[in-house]
DNA sequence: CTTCATGCAAAAGATTTGCAAGTTC
DNA sequence: GAACTTGCAAATCTTTTGCATGAAG
């Protein structure tokens, strides 16, 4: 459990999106697809959220960046963002479809509480190095995982202790 | 990794049922809800069921068991039977949502293989201690987890190096 | 220029909600 | 009996598709 370090910066200079791009280009050429405007805006909007947000939110950013985003467009863009490593789907606790940012960020994962729906995120290298243990031991090569931890958090605990109902069932985010 | 006991029974007399239906009960009662046939059945419906399932199976499940089952009646329990930690929210890799039974089970995770879709269940006694070890560090109580690990499988990783261009990309159960 | 990508709007699915009628306590 | 549930159908939301027009290589 490392801190996070921070190299966003606010431009679109970040050189974490260059190489992103690059990335991106390169699974594009591999399929016959084009790096075309649209589809570099959607990764720049993509690498530049926090945490988990809903597809949607993307398209908005693209709207407010003056591309006339298409929900289309994003949607179709997706799956390729994701087999390049750039997204990744996230859920946490029955909320609508969600991503969040795969790449340049160090990993971190979700611990959500049942009772009120605080996330904390935490990183663990132990954990990492198991699970790339796991993943040899079956022949798979690791380039991705989605770890939540789901339970009570301290305060949620005293109050069923004090036997109150807790409020919000579920709302993570 | 060790191996998965097996205690499920065919007929409605599981015992794990029987657990189950006690747990949901004693939410229900104190949210003084009623403890009726179609939850009972839905109860019964998701610990029936192995591995991750659409919602909809449910609603199907029911049918077959002669209960009018409806999709409402399914919609509005889920957060119910997911707070009793009875049923699981779970997504692999951009699927529908789907949900996965949380009790009485041992856990089982999944690594999940980005070429082909293919879906190996683990198990790894000392991922969670380290879980419980990061939950307690952050003053949690842990309820359940969720851990998915996406990379490539032996076949892919070949079918890649020969210059082919792996099949389905994501398709994961 | 040929092929692929985009936008729009329509289609398909998935989830939620209103309400009269049926159940549970 | 009163209060909570259910089913159905209609309303919403989310995601996918068809197709004519606009870019990319």
């Amino acid at each position: 459990m490392r801190l996070r370090r921070n190299t966003a910066r606010p431009g679109g200079t970040d050189p974490r999106h260059a190489t992103a791009l690059e990335r991106f280009a390169r699974l594009l050429a591999e399929k016959d697809l084009r790096l075309t405007k649209a589809r570099a805006a959607i990764v720049e909007a993509a690498l530049s959220r926090n945490g988990h947000f809903p597809i949607d939110d993307l398209v908005q950013d693209l709207r407010r960046r003056g591309i006339r985003g298409s929900k289309a467009t994003v949607y179709r863009a997706l799956p390729l963002l994701t087999e390049a490593g750039i997204l990744q789907p996230a859920v946490a606790q029955g909320d609508a479809r969600r991503y969040e940012a795969a790449f340049g960020r160090d990993h971190h994962d979700h611990l959500v509480c049942r009772g009120c729906g605080k996330v904390v995120e935490f990183e663990y290298e132990a954990i990492e190095i198991l699970q790339r243990e796991v993943a040899a031991r079956h022949g798979f090569t690791l380039e991705a995982h989605q770890h939540q931890l789901f339970g009570r958090c301290e305060a949620c605990r005293a109050q069923a202790d004090a036997g109150v109902a807790p409020r919000r069932p579920l709302s993570a985010n």
